[in-house]
DNA sequence: TATTGTTATACTCTATAACTATA
DNA sequence: TATAGTTATAGAGTATAACAATA
């Protein structure tokens, strides 16, 4: 367990983060609402784009109770942009599963998720990698050190 | 305006930061909650904290309708941290500022808030300055390039 | 007339608990 | 018995519109 930093330019970054966080975040909300979703229905339309999944997994990746995505996945049905079907294995399972319409509305609106790309032409190709590189260490993630 | 880029890097810097605003979002839900506080009562009172003002000026910092900042002000206000006061040169405002209680409240929430800084000590210093710059010059402040 | 804060209303999200139908 | 999904409920956040007090 590392004892967090409290220099100046930790302090600096996490106020930097928070900022980036708090932009991203708040555009995220404004484009959902562009194409009349809510965060949360942007959500959950985006996730069972990459992959239909069982309504109970969809609220495990959304970290929040199963009960409320019974209702998240009703408003998305009803606006037709996600259908409920069977699991031949298993009778208890729901899968939901974005329709044509639902696929279309959530490749629109995530290129409409101009935000972190459009500040990111700013910076050179090699700036870019470096912060993927910064990015993907502060995550956890395989990344070569940046001596 | 800047053509936003869709270079493979770029888009991985994008899904990076998708990650990074996800996880400390739920963090902060999550550091609010152990404070018995929602996410909206912890950037209100964090907001008040380093300096009361208008409730309407609430609303402009949190993007949000002024007649929301009244019930959250109210709930923070029943819990007795914060308070209205009024304003000697306009008595149509009431201004929101947190009591003693409220500092301490937010003082131990911004210190509970780890998750930004803890990760962040993996990375030699250099590396956490040079994450600094990228960040700053991608939200448009200024900092120098880094070649 | 315009502005500040509030109230009233409706909708959504959220967690909790109880229910059903399967397993 | 245990699990998947739903329903019912209550609290909170949100936008909209209408209102009182003050400028």
């Amino acid at each position: 367990m590392t004892t967090p930093r409290t220099d100046p330019v930790t302090l600096e970054v996490v106020e930097l983060i928070g900022t980036v966080v708090a932009r991203y975040y708040a555009e995220y909300e404004q484009a959902a609402a562009k194409h009349s979703l809510t965060g949360a229905q942007a959500r959950v339309l985006g996730l069972l784009t990459l992959e239909p999944m069982p309504m109970r997994h969809v609220a495990q990746k959304l970290r929040c109770e199963p009960s409320n995505i019974t209702g998240i996945v009703d408003r998305l049905e009803t606006r037709g942009l996600v259908e409920r079907r069977p699991d031949p294995n298993d009778r208890r399972v729901k899968l939901a599963a974005p329709t044509k319409d639902g696929i279309d509305t959530a490749r629109r609106l995530r290129e409409s998720l101009d935000f972190a790309r459009e500040p990111l032409a700013e910076l050179s190709d090699a700036e870019r990698t470096m912060l993927r590189d910064l990015l993907k260490r502060m995550l956890g993630e395989e990344a070569p050190a940046v001596p």
